[in-house]
DNA sequence: CGGAGGATTGACCCGTTTCAACTACCGTGG
DNA sequence: CCACGGTAGTTGAAACGGGTCAATCCTCCG
């Protein structure tokens, strides 16, 4: 899912220091530029936009961004880095529902009950744009066209994870292996990476846990791929030769 | 999911002449006013509500009260009767993603593509409340608290799919079919129904495709709990007969 | 009263999980 | 620089849960 909201990263601690015009410029410089701005907001409004970033945070590889439970504040998008999250039952029970890379957003789960419901874990060392949920209400009310971006966004995380239902509920391990792949490609290349080759940032247990299957038919899934010709593991080096056939395995569906 | 919104019918074309008293009264006395009324919305905006809602609408069962593809127009309030909602991958695949009763929203999905991105298919005759999109934005955005709220019911749906997730990718049968029927008998008791004694509004292939599970599968699961006394099944007559076990079936999830 | 759709139950089969052994890789510290 | 240990990944064999196919039953409604 292609994030489009207006966020851009204040300097860090370390950065040069902050002078006004190169404040201004942030999130015009900013590499998730096409992402983030919304459609149809005018140029001028940018600085407005500035002023909603609260600043940029790291989160170190291994490290939780937030965790379930804690208060909610605000959303966070990924500047760099790769995220995954994580919800986990009473019972201990805990399951990834999806992979966040640059441009995505982070922290939608925690509006409805004030804390969050899931775990948000970086899985490399990565930077996020932060911004205060009351500062966004209130940029939301004075610039309408972002409300309703803002709604598009979060309708379309209903909508996406309503296909991970249909993943989880109807597909062969193999289709949800394909679907996976394709849609790793799929974002990657929105980003301006190459669609066939890709490195996995997460673990073949962490795809399981996201797929529903097991890490070991993971495995198994990319070297029956493999062996048919559809693509190349070396462990996280991907490459996907034949992106039509791959295709073909998901839309099998019926 | 209980949701959280100002709406209220108008008039059916059937029903007696929309005086101004009772169009001002439509939503105070629509039963599912604590469902429906935001939390700490003065009373006083009670007649900007009335304004919210364009109409009432009736869908017989098995009739689609809006299909995937259709342009979106605006949300929908269920009034009274039952829903199923579907998605259809391309290859024909189809799941049920959810099933909504009185009080509870329709069309969420579509404003992000301003399209719908699955089918709404009442189980029973229905009827609905209706509210543009355009008009939910104007109410918004002159109050603030509403845009709040609306957040939080986005947000929270995106949560309970995650919890779909979790569901349908790490449960057995037996805890899918308990979980189901607990949360059934949560919001029916949040309706003011008894919590043990419900009457299946869908068929068990209804119910299989929204747990991910074959509709034998689902009749014999019913089959085992009720061997086991957690409950008794008739058709679609069910009775809940000890709660906390079908809760100790979902919680072991570890 | 009869038919059709829904539900139940049984038998068998297959895909995926589980358990286990083995291998490859990477970072660390000697 | 290499040896080592730990983590991640692969692969095989066996068990099992749920799917599929098929027969039967129920019951609601025309």
């Amino acid at each position: 899912m292609a994030v489009i909201l207006p966020f851009s990263p204040k300097p860090l601690p370390g950065d040069p220091p902050p002078s006004l015009p190169a404040l201004r410029e942030a999130c015009a410089n900013c590499q998730l530029r096409e992402l983030c701005l919304p459609l149809g907001l005018a140029e001028a409004d940018l600085d407005r936009l500035e002023g909603l970033v609260g600043g940029r945070r790291k989160v170190a590889r291994g490290q939780a961004l937030f965790q379930s439970g804690d208060s909610f504040r605000g959303l966070y998008a990924v500047r760099s880095g790769f995220f995954k999250t994580v919800v986990a039952s009473e019972g201990g029970r805990a399951q990834v529902t999806g992979f966040q890379m640059a441009g995505e957003l982070l922290g939608l789960d925690g509006i409805g009950g004030d804390r969050h419901a899931c775990d948000a874990i970086a899985l490399e060392d990565s930077q996020v744009c932060e911004i205060a949920y009351a500062d966004l209400e209130r940029i939301t009310h004075d610039l309408p066209p972002l409300a309703h971006q803002f709604h598009r966004i979060l309708s379309r995380e209903i909508v996406r994870d309503q296909g991970v239902m249909l993943m989880l509920g109807r597909m062969s391990a193999e289709e949800r292996v394909a679907a996976f792949l394709l849609n790793l490609s799929q974002r990657l290349q929105a980003r301006g990476y190459a669609a066939q080759a890709l490195r996995l940032r997460m673990t073949r247990e962490e795809i399981g846990s996201y797929l529903g299957l097991s890490l070991e038919t993971v495995s198994r899934t990319f070297s029956k791929l493999q062996d048919e010709g559809l693509l190349r593991v070396q462990q996280r080096e991907l490459k996907l030769l034949d992106l039509a056939a791959l295709r073909q395995r998901v839309e099998a569906c019926g």
